[in-house]
Parts: structure tokens; C-alpha cells; sequence
DNA sequence: CTACAAAACTAACGTTTGTTAGTTTGAATT
DNA sequence: AATTCAAACTAACAAACGTTAGTTTTGTAG
């Protein structure tokens, strides 16, 4: 009795050659060379090649708006919960690399209703976001005046993160979230 | 006598739809869609689908490399260097933000040579903007103890503007390289 | 008016694409 | 020993892919 499910391996295969080619130029047929099977061979426990993009894509998703939740639920002060943040995005990168990839890339090519789905959930999570940063102004906390600029710089460097955590050799994940706190927070001059 | 040929057309076009979809999800058909022709007609212009990838990235990836080589060439502070720096990113995003969306997203689907080739040039870019940096912090201008996270967060952030510039509707140029200078530089906190 | 070259066209090519249908294998259960 | 069932297989499909060959249109210069 195998703990993880074929279906989850080919997931797991899958998602390792989107994030080296992107959705697009992986073929069924390099999933079934990676798990050592025919193509069609995978269609004994998937439905279709964007079944997996879907399932990548939405979980991960969920995992991210779910986080937000339960950073705004706590009691802390905007910065800590922006703190608490770049955490919950430095755990995702280390633990699922490969799916913040396809999230980060190739969402675009889920199937219509989905791509909505994603972009709604992308999008109120951006606001959530906004709005702490623009409650830690409001404190007194932030000092900048550019609250959107602060938003998209921080959200960058973190949905990039994965690139070049591997790039770098894995690090501690202790040190790099003290590491990467000091700098987005604390600044740089 | 058009003064932009036909090939730089199709260039421009094609650039637009790899920026949506990505270039292995283009297909010849629909850059001829875009260009109002029959796919073969193109091939009257360009050697191949590849080849117009390659012009977009190499042609990008020598900007950066002449601005950066300029930059060094100054005789101002590391500070006013990165300064300059954010500044060639913010107007190669403003100017070229197709080109570099597939220079991003892309390059690994250049011909092996050219990958290669590209590599090499981004590395050598990110070792150069390393050691403005450094020399930054053993000038005592830059007071973090982590350079490597530093460079990091900044290019990520320049990298992936493309996309917030285009979402936020134009910016003023100046007011946004003001604000990102602001942010990037002196802090959030 | 003719000649020429650029740039479009139609038609087709060999491959590769995602996917389906039907069959075989092999291990566990009755 | 017979049955069952998950999971692999072979073979093939129609559609879409990048590209080529050969032909026609179009605008310009002699």
C-alpha cells in the first residue's frame, strides 16, 4: 500500500517539467517518459494534461488565501502579520516549488472559469495584503507613502523566490526568512 | 517607403502574443492572424518561429548589457549606480516590456547555442550588479550584511515590473522611478 | 507598357499533439 | 482454481503543428 497515490505522482512529475518548459511545452509524452510508462497509460488516473495544471494551480492557490486568513485573524500588528507573510510565502517556495511555478507562469492556460477563479482569488489576496500594509501606515508602523509600490515590491521578490532559492543551493529556511524579513522590512540604505 | 519593415512587424507582433501566452503556446497561425496573413506568407520575412524568439531575447539581453557596461563606466557613488541601474530597467520596462516578458519567461526555448550564450550574459549582468553593491557596503552606503539577498529582491522586483506597470495603467515615468528608487533603496519601515 | 521584385497566396508535407478504444498483465481475494 | 481489478500495454485517431514548394498579386522603376 503506497502512502501517495499514482495520480500524485504524475502530479509530482508533471510539475517538475512545468517549471523547467512551461506548461505548454511539456508533453504528455515526457509525463509518461518521466514516470517511466506509455501516454495513455497515464489516462488511467488522469483525466486530461490540464486536469493537472487545474489541480497545481487552484490547491496552491487555496493554500495561499487560506494563509491569509489566518494571518488576518491574528492578533499582531501589521508589521508582524506582514512578517508572518513572507514566511507563509518562504514555506511554500521550500515545500512546493514546482506548483508556485505553474502558479506563477502558466495559469493562464487553465480552462476559462477557472482562470477567473484564479485571478478573483489572486486579486483579494493582493487587497488583503494592501490593506495591512496601508493599516501599518495608518500606525505609523510604515513610513512610506507609497503603499502600492511597497506591495508590488515585496510580492515580487517573494512569487520569485523559487527561481533562486534553488539557484542558490537550499538554504536554511530559518535563516533565510530572518534574511529576507531584514531586507524587505528594514530596507537597504 | 514604410520606415518600420515587415519583419519588425511581425517581430512586434509576435512579442505582443508571447507576452499573453507565453511562446510555446503561440503558434505561427495566430502571429499571422495578427499580422492579417496566411501563415506560409510569413516565411517570405523570417528563417522561423525560433528565429523571432532569439532577435527578442538577444537584442534585450545586449540592452542590459551595454546600460550596465555605461553604468560602470560612471564616476558616481554605488548608490547613484543602482540608482542608474533602476532607472535602465524602469525604461527598458516602459519602451520594451514585450521583449522582456519573453526574455524572462522564455529563453529557455532558444536553440542550445543561444541559451548558453544568454546564460552567461545574465550571469555576468548579476556578478556586476553584485559588486556595485558590495563595494556599496564596504563604503559603508549600503548597510545590510546580506548582499546576495539584496541583489535578489531589487532584480526581482525590476524583472517582474512589466507586469504591475501594465495592470496599474501608465505611470509617469519620472514618478515612478522616483517612488521605486524610494522604496527599493530606502526602506519600507 | 514592360519588367522586376517584394510579398501575398493555395496546397500540401511529414511530425507531433492530446486522447480513445480495446487488450494484456499481474497480484490479491474469494 | 476462478474471479476481480487496478494499471500497464498496443494501436490508432483526428487535429494542430512548423515549414516548404510553387504560383499569383501588387506596386514601382525603366
Amino acid at each position: 500500500m503506497s502512502t501517495t497515490s499514482r495520480k500524485s505522482e504524475i502530479i509530482s512529475k508533471a510539475s517538475q517539467l512545468f517549471k523547467e518548459k512551461g506548461y505548454s511545452a511539456v508533453t504528455v509524452r515526457d509525463i509518461a517518459q518521466a514516470m517511466e510508462m506509455k501516454a495513455a497509460s497515464l489516462y488511467n488516473h488522469i483525466d486530461s494534461k490540464q486536469e493537472i495544471l487545474s489541480i497545481l494551480i487552484l490547491d496552491l492557490a487555496r493554500d495561499f488565501t487560506d494563509g491569509m486568513h489566518q494571518v488576518q485573524q491574528m492578533k499582531n500588528s501589521p508589521l508582524q502579520k506582514i512578517e508572518a507573510l513572507i514566511e507563509l510565502h518562504i514555506d511554500i517556495t521550500v515545500n512546493q516549488s514546482e506548483a508556485l511555478a505553474a502558479l506563477n507562469n502558466d495559469w493562464m492556460h487553465l480552462p476559462e472559469n477557472e482562470v477567473v477563479e484564479f485571478v478573483a482569488m489572486r486579486e483579494s489576496y493582493e487587497e488583503n495584503f494592501r490593506n495591512i500594509i496601508k493599516e501599518g501606515i495608518s500606525l505609523g508602523q510604515i513610513q512610506s507613502r507609497h503603499p502600492e509600490v511597497i506591495l508590488f515590491s515585496i510580492l515580487s521578490t517573494l512569487r520569485t523566490l523559487y527561481l533562486w532559492y534553488q539557484k542558490r543551493g537550499k538554504l536554511d529556511v530559518n535563516v533565510l526568512k530572518r534574511d529576507m524579513v531584514a531586507v524587505l522590512l528594514r530596507g537597504i540604505v
